[in-house]
RNA sequence: UGCCCCAUGGUGUAAUGGUAGCACACCAGAUUUUGGUUCUGUUUGUCAAGGUUCGAGUCCUUGUGGGGCAACCA
């Protein structure tokens, strides 16, 4: 991450900068990232999680992991391991070890007996409808509840017994007493302890009540003395009732700034929907690699520094936004061109005879593994008579523009000879299966004295010593750039019924057997491509297509 | 018909009263044994109307458009 001393800060920045200027908390930075281990992290939280750590760091401060459990209901310990190891996996290291809101429901719970005390909250006896429809509506006031004036004593009492699992579920709630009338809706004597008589997956059946977010997270930020809460926009109505809480209990002032959440066009992100995709079958689990998740990601073949790369380029503001998701692509495929291994793999075989080239001779070609670093040395190809080609780099009838074998033509291929197209036969189908060319035996790479001039270079595999591999080919999972964003549709209508093709019968080279799961390649001329974790098998990977290579030729064939 | 937030090229994001810049995308060209990479160049923008000012994307007013808020969810 080097900063230019041109960089100007976003609006967050800014205003740490101003606090650190003016000394305030000692000039000291705290972040936190609060996740509810209720799902996977996806591409959002990555954003989040880069905001939240890199800003800390930048500043010389450190960033807590909390997870924030308050709800039984939804949450489970599955969930917090799989959200460590994806912030791990970004680069990123808390301070001391994870925190959960369930450690200071002790704490809070001394918070609202406090509140009580001051008379500012109170025990409401009424059901969930009778309070909603206490609450007014944006545009009309609420009223009183008819509990609300209870007695200091009373309100301490029945508290109490809420805590001793005295009362049923939904009998009665701890309430803040603010102002029914007020023009946010939040202030309207908000909920801050519920009860459920639910197992908690830390604190087990220590608690019958349970707080609700508004009455656990700011008090949560304060009691770590969190200096900067960044959370993002929906949040920015619960502000006022933040720092309500923040004066009444007279607690560390942390304070909570709001930024926009990061959208992508072709796929969705509540965690809702997610399951929705998994819990239906229509992707194969949260680590489905079409799926936005962090661990999908992962699978993919995107690397930790492409996501930060990422992060980093949508930039942090206050704006709604819905970015391209060729911006997420083109951060991978920057970061793999520099470190991705070059390899020759051929998706869609076509046979190729030389048929001037000796039967049964092998010969060992020299190519680079990576041009983009000569550090990463070089391999032996071998070549013989019989080779494979991609089908789509043969054309009977080709195009002026078609720089690869068609009849008349000549084309370079990687790393060994130039060749002449002789003749091709085809199937009663009329599918092109095989070609026969002629090789200028002094074209060979690095040697060419042929002065041939090939207009294309294509990439092959020697016919006898290529391995068969199966490959998995991922599209987005949606044809429409916003699939929830129509109100009268549902998002799963639009789903991309091809976003998935497996081809069971690649030809790579033999190097490629011993790729171990998580390998990157770049399949020369067609992409980058990663060892598969889940299906890959000891001498038989899968790779998973991470990102095509940029293609002008089949932009040029659709205009 | 309440409150809060937002509005800069196609998409994002800068400019903090003084030349509207950067990235991605797009288009054109150069290089290339990957139609990749790299390099060069072009096109495209301040929501509207008033006001303040020598000067407004920036400040003020009023509109318009978009988002959020009425879970015992977070």
């Amino acid at each position: 991450m080097s900063e230019t001393a041109e960089k100007s800060l976003n609006f967050i920045e800014q205003i740490i900068e101003e606090d650190v200027k003016n000394g305030k908390h000692g000039a000291r930075i705290h972040t936190r990232f609060p996740p509810e281990p209720n799902g996977f992290l996806h591409i959002g939280h990555a954003k989040a999680i880069y905001v939240n750590f890199t800003l800390a760091k930048k500043y010389g401060g450190v960033t807590n992991l909390r997870f924030d459990d308050t709800n039984p209901v939804k949450e489970d310990t599955k969930y917090v391991n799989a959200i460590k190891r994806d912030i791990e996996w970004m680069g990123f290291e808390w301070t001391g070890e994870p925190l959960y809101t369930s450690d200071y429901f002790e704490q809070l719970y001394g918070f609202a007996v406090d509140l009580i005390k001051k008379g500012c909250a109170y025990v409401d006896d009424q059901s969930p409808d009778e309070i909603a429809a206490q609450k007014g509506t944006p545009t009309e006031p609420g009223s009183h509840s008819p509990f609300r004036d209870r007695s200091i004593e009373e309100n301490l009492e029945l508290f109490e017994g809420m805590r001793n699992g005295e009362f049923e579920e939904g009998a009665r709630v701890l309430r803040a007493k603010i102002d029914m009338s007020h023009s946010n809706m939040h202030m309207r004597d908000p909920l801050m302890y519920r009860i459920k008589k639910v197992t908690h997956h830390r604190t087990g059946d220590d608690w019958c009540i349970y707080p609700m977010y508004d009455f656990a997270h700011g008090q949560s930020d304060s009691i770590e003395e969190i200096t900067h809460s960044l959370c993002s926009l929906e949040f920015e109505n619960h502000r006022p009732l933040y720092n309500w809480f923040i004066e009444k209990l007279e607690i560390f002032p942390t304070r909570q700034i709001e930024f926009a959440r990061l959208n992508l066009n072709y796929t969705v992100m509540s965690k809702r929907k997610l399951l929705r995709l998994v819990e239906d079958g229509v992707v194969d689990g949260w680590d489905d690699p079409r799926l936005p998740t962090i661990s999908a990601l992962r699978r993919r073949g995107y690397t930790p520094e492409s996501i930060r790369d990422f992060a980093e380029r949508v930039g942090l503001a206050k704006r709604n936004n819905i970015i391209d998701i060729g911006l997420l692509e083109f951060s991978i495929r920057d970061h793999l061109n520099k470190i991705a291994p070059r390899v020759m793999a051929v998706l869609r075989p076509l046979k190729v005879v030389v048929t001037n080239y000796p039967e049964g001779k092998t010969e060992y070609l020299t190519t680079e593994n990576n041009p983009e670093d000569e550090s990463a040395g070089t391999r032996e190809l071998p070549f013989g008579r019989e080779l494979f080609i991609e089908q789509a780099d043969f054309m009977e009838d080709a195009p002026k523009k078609f720089f690869r074998l068609a009849p008349g033509k000549v084309v370079r291929l990687k790393s060994a000879y130039i060749i002449e197209y002789v003749d091709h036969k085809k199937d009663a189908a009329g599918n092109v299966t095989e070609v026969h060319v002629k090789y200028l035996e002094d074209s060979r790479s690095g040697q060419d004295t042929s002065g041939i001039k090939a207009k294309g270079t294509l990439h092959w595999v020697s016919a006898e010593h290529a391995k068969d591999a199966e490959v998995r080919l991922y599209d987005r999972l949606f044809k429409d750039e916003a699939p929830d964003s129509h109100k009268d549709r549902d998002f799963m209508e639009f789903i991309n019924e091809d976003s998935l093709e497996i081809i069971t019968n690649a030809k790579v080279e033999p190097s490629l057997v011993e790729a171990k799961s998580g390998d990157r390649f770049q399949f020369q001329r067609l992409g980058y491509f990663c060892v598969d974790s889940k299906y890959s098998t000891d001498g038989k990977p899968v790779f998973n297509r991470t990102v095509t290579l940029k293609d002008t030729w089949a932009k040029q064939k659709g205009k």
